[in-house]
DNA sequence: GCCGTGATGCGAGTAGTGCT
DNA sequence: AGCACTACTCGCATCACGGC
């Protein structure tokens, strides 16, 4: 039985199921499906999944009052044990993440084109954003479903009210290339989202035997393209294997034969900013604790043990 | 100056969901 | 069951521009 990866399963999901814009149900179907692409891809992460050591949960809260944000997946280490079902469909547990390893957002641009990809792209880089200033080290991805069905059933626009796009090619074209255009953090600790990926489908949304369909044809992304599904799998696994999914924590006292002091370096950094947020957090709201300032002091002068590892690496004598 | 076309930003609006 | 609340766009009002 060959893998079936989310591209063509979303579209299936739409041939069994109308678009609805003010329902998540298209949203949280796409996501599962990423998630099980990422189990099948990823030897690691699927490994880190069965053994308990992460937990996936849907529609995550982050950051409070009118700057917090919905998230549409999360995947991190969990606040308690958990036991992965044996037989399930899925080798992943459902539960709460204490720390944010993986964080994605699906959106769709099905109809008025035009407005509605600056909107989404706003969408993305600020979910971006606002991610890496709660949890610094989140791989996080967009994942985009794009229509260019030429005809679309609104089902918010009167019955009858049948919107048609016209130079719809063109349109599709130019928000691919808006999506591809974002600014990547490029495998580095960053603000910036860690990959994008566009799902071009053919859907009017009309109950007319017109079946849904996967576009391959430009202007859909193509398999080298940094938005195609695929690729976007791929940076999505290489960060979160790079990052996260690296074995034990680096022994800092061995770091000297650490190859990779860069992938230390990181996840140091990653380490301090979560210890700093924790404290802000806690001054904000007057009630700091003696260990919190603790934690942040030893996040310090551990960071402080890489970097003079690495100035006794390179310094030349 | 008027009309048509295209771009833009704001907030209204309803399916879904959680809570009582 | 019913109420309250949020999510996620999408429709509309408005603006900018250019041809006639």
């Amino acid at each position: 039985m060959s893998h079936q990866y989310g591209d063509e399963r979303i579209v299936e999901w739409l041939n069994d199921n109308q678009y609805h814009p003010r329902s998540p149900a298209h949203g949280s179907a796409s996501c599962l499906y990423l998630l099980d692409d990422l189990l099948e891809e990823s030897d690691k992460f699927r490994e880190a999944a069965e053994s308990g050591e992460i937990v996936y949960q849907e529609d995550f809260t982050v950051g409070e009052g009118p700057s917090k944000w919905n998230t549409d997946l999360v995947v991190g280490p969990p606040t308690d044990d958990v036991q992965v079902t044996i037989g399930d469909d899925r080798t992943i547990a459902e539960g709460t993440p204490e720390e944010i390893w993986l964080a994605i957002d699906a959106k769709s641009v099905m109809t008025e084109h035009g407005k509605a990809r600056r909107n989404r792209q706003r969408d993305i880089n600020s979910f971006a954003d606002i991610m890496h200033r709660h949890y610094p080290g989140a791989v996080t991805g967009g994942l985009l479903l794009i229509n260019t069905a030429e005809r679309f059933k609104s089902p918010l626009r009167d019955e009858g009210d049948i919107t048609e796009h016209d130079r719809i090619e063109s349109l599709v074209e130019e928000t691919v290339e808006m999506f591809r255009d974002i600014d990547r953090a490029e495998g580095d600790v960053s603000p910036n989202v860690d990959g994008v990926g566009c799902v071009v489908v053919d859907h009017t949304n009309l109950d007319d035997g017109e079946e849904t369909t996967l576009v391959t044809d430009p202007p859909a992304p193509q398999e080298d393209d940094i938005v195609h599904y695929h690729r976007f799998l791929e940076i999505l696994i290489d960060t979160l294997e790079s990052r996260w999914l690296t074995g034990a924590p680096p022994d800092l006292s061995e770091l000297r034969e650490l190859e990779d002091l860069h992938t230390t370096l990181d996840r140091q950094v990653v380490e301090l900013a979560h210890a700093a947020h924790i404290l802000g957090d806690e001054i904000e709201d007057g009630d700091v604790n003696e260990e919190t300032i603790e934690r942040l002091e030893s996040e310090v002068a551990e960071i402080e043990v890489v970097v003079e590892s690495i100035e006794s690496e390179y310094e030349d004598d």
